[in-house]
Order: structure tokens, then C-alpha cells, then sequence
DNA sequence: AGTGAGGCCTGAAAGC
DNA sequence: TGCTTTCAGGCCTCAC
């Protein structure tokens, strides 16, 4: 399920492999994603030259020559597969395949949660999908300060709220779990309890949880591989997700009989913590 | 306004 | 063995 790190590594091997080159042929055999695909789409690809690739949130936008940008969402199950040459037969839930002079593109989604669509360059910022989208981890100006600020009002539970694409950008179910681990915050607490510090704390576990992951490629769970096929290897770095009743890896709290990562629902989404080593 | 529930969607895994 | 049910989750819509 791509977040952050997963999206930014597509973005970079969509880079490497297609910057500069020119859309000869899109064929879309299935445009009925989370919403259609536009019916001018193949009109507005076809023929423009692909000037580069830039991330939004969780959003890869790619910018064209003549003005326009696709804006693409992998949603849970999305794939970009990036191929020599197009397949004569495509593979099952390949919905968009994109012909350029430097390879082929893929995009396949089992449940189709992705989105792909496009509007002018000018607009993206104005784009009903991109304009209320929060600050970027990376962001110089994301901190401590602006966590908190926008925290401050918020009585529902912090990590419901690091999943709000309106404050932070790009961190989905996994990270939000990890990087609550890594700041020794629980899940639950009201995110307007959290103290200046902590959201400091916080911040700086964001940063650097979704570091990590972008170094290792990505997480690998059942959704998710890389463009090229191959795994993302943060899985066998997460902390507490998916670890239920499992020892916290951090502490050394195992040594108490309760303390193993527990599993609770929150927002209707699976959450894991250590009870004892986070407060 | 803020919050919570439900729905979309498919495949893997669990349950029977 | 083979069928049915449950679960996973990003994000939108609707209701309170």
C-alpha cells in the first residue's frame, strides 16, 4: 500500500527511466478507477514530450511539454511497472499502458483505488485533489511548531490525525504506527494533548521513520513492490506493524509479562503499539 | 465544524 | 476439498 516512501520510489525509477522522452501510444484498457479516467486522457499524453516528475503528498504528478500534467494516485494496490517494450498481452488488472521512445509504463490496480487524471501545469495548485493536501514531511517549514499548531485544535486521536492528508502529506497506515513508536507517543492520546516537545519529538520520528523507508525502497507488504518487480525491504524494519503479541523490539520492557505489541482499531484501521514503552 | 460510519474494490487468508 | 466470510486500506460521501 503505497505511502510516502513507496510513492517516492516510483517517482525516482519513473524518473530514471522515461524523463525526456515522448508518449507515442497510450492504450487504457479500463478507465473505471476512483474516478474515470478522463476521455480526452489519451488526447492530452499522446504526442508531448515528459519534461519531468514531481510528488505531492502521495500524488506523483508528471509534467508534459505542452502544458499539462497527469496526476497519478496508486491508491492501495497500485503498480507501476516500467518495461522495456510494451507486452502484446497485458497482464490482469493492467489498466493504462504508456508507450514512450525510452520504454513502456504500466499501471496496474488490483483494487482499483488509484487515480489517474490530468489538468494544466498552471493549475495543480488549484486542483480539487491536490489543493488541501498539508505540508510535506520534507518540507524545510515542517516542525515541531506546525504539528502542534495544527494539533492544537484537534481532540480526536493523534494518530487519526497524522492520517489527515490536510496537515502532513504522504503518510498513510504503517507509518503512522511506526513513526508513534518511534516518538514513545500513544496512538490514542487526543492529538491536542500532545505537549510542544512531543510534537517536536513527533516531527523529527516523521522525518525520520519515512527516511529510513525511502532508503530501504519502500515498504513491501502484500500491495506493494517496486517498479522494477523487485521488493522494498522496510518491512523487516517495522517496529510494531503487523507485530501483534510480538515483543517490543526497543525495550526492555519484554521482561515484564505484558508488554508485547498490542492491536487495536482505530478510525476503522488496524493500529499497533507498545503498550508500556509508549505514553 | 468536527467526527464517525459506510462504500468502493479485489485477493489472500481464515473459517466452516 | 471447496465454498463463504473476513480483512486489508486511501479517500470520498453522507449523516449526525
Amino acid at each position: 500500500m503505497p505511502e510516502l516512501p513507496e510513492v517516492e520510489t516510483i517517482k525516482n525509477a519513473l524518473d530514471l527511466a522515461v524523463c525526456g522522452s515522448k508518449i507515442i501510444k497510450t492504450t487504457i484498457h479500463c478507465r473505471r478507477l476512483r474516478q474515470p479516467i478522463p476521455a480526452d486522457f489519451e488526447k492530452i499524453a499522446e504526442g508531448a514530450v515528459i519534461d519531468g516528475f514531481e510528488r505531492i503528498g502521495k500524488y506523483i504528478i508528471v509534467n508534459l511539454s505542452n502544458g499539462k500534467s497527469l496526476i497519478w494516485h496508486m491508491g492501495m494496490s497500485g503498480r507501476v511497472k516500467i518495461m522495456p517494450q510494451c507486452p502484446i498481452v497485458l497482464a490482469k488488472h493492467d489498466h493504462v499502458m504508456i508507450e514512450t521512445n525510452k520504454g513502456c509504463l504500466i499501471f496496474n490496480d488490483a483494487r482499483r483505488f488509484g487515480l489517474l487524471t490530468w489538468c494544466a501545469t498552471n493549475d495543480l495548485k488549484t486542483n480539487s485533489l491536490l489543493c488541501k493536501t498539508g505540508l510535506d514531511p520534507f518540507d524545510k517549514t515542517f516542525n515541531g511548531e506546525y504539528l502542534y499548531s495544527k494539533f492544537k485544535n484537534k481532540k480526536t486521536a493523534v494518530k487519526i490525525a497524522l492520517l489527515d492528508q490536510e496537515i502532513i502529506a504522504g503518510i498513510g497506515n504503517i507509518y503512522a504506527s511506526e513513526a508513534l513508536y518511534a516518538a514513545r507517543i500513544l496512538p490514542t492520546r487526543p492529538a491536542n494533548s500532545l505537549s510542544l516537545k512531543e510534537s517536536q519529538t513527533l516531527a523529527e520520528a516523521v522525518r525520520q521513520v519515512l527516511t529510513k523507508a525511502i532508503a530501504a525502497g519502500g515498504s513491501t507488504l502484500k500491495d506493494y513492490r517496486k517498479p522494477d518487480g523487485s521488493m522494498g525491504y522496510f518491512q523487516n524494519a517495522h517496529c510494531v506493524y503487523g507485530k501483534t503479541g510480538q515483543p517490543c523490539p526497543d525495550c526492555q520492557c519484554h521482561l515484564q509479562k505484558k508488554c508485547e505489541i498490542q492491536k487495536i482499531v482505530l478510525g476503522g484501521r488496524s493500529t499497533f503499539y507498545c503498550p508500556i514503552l509508549q505514553k
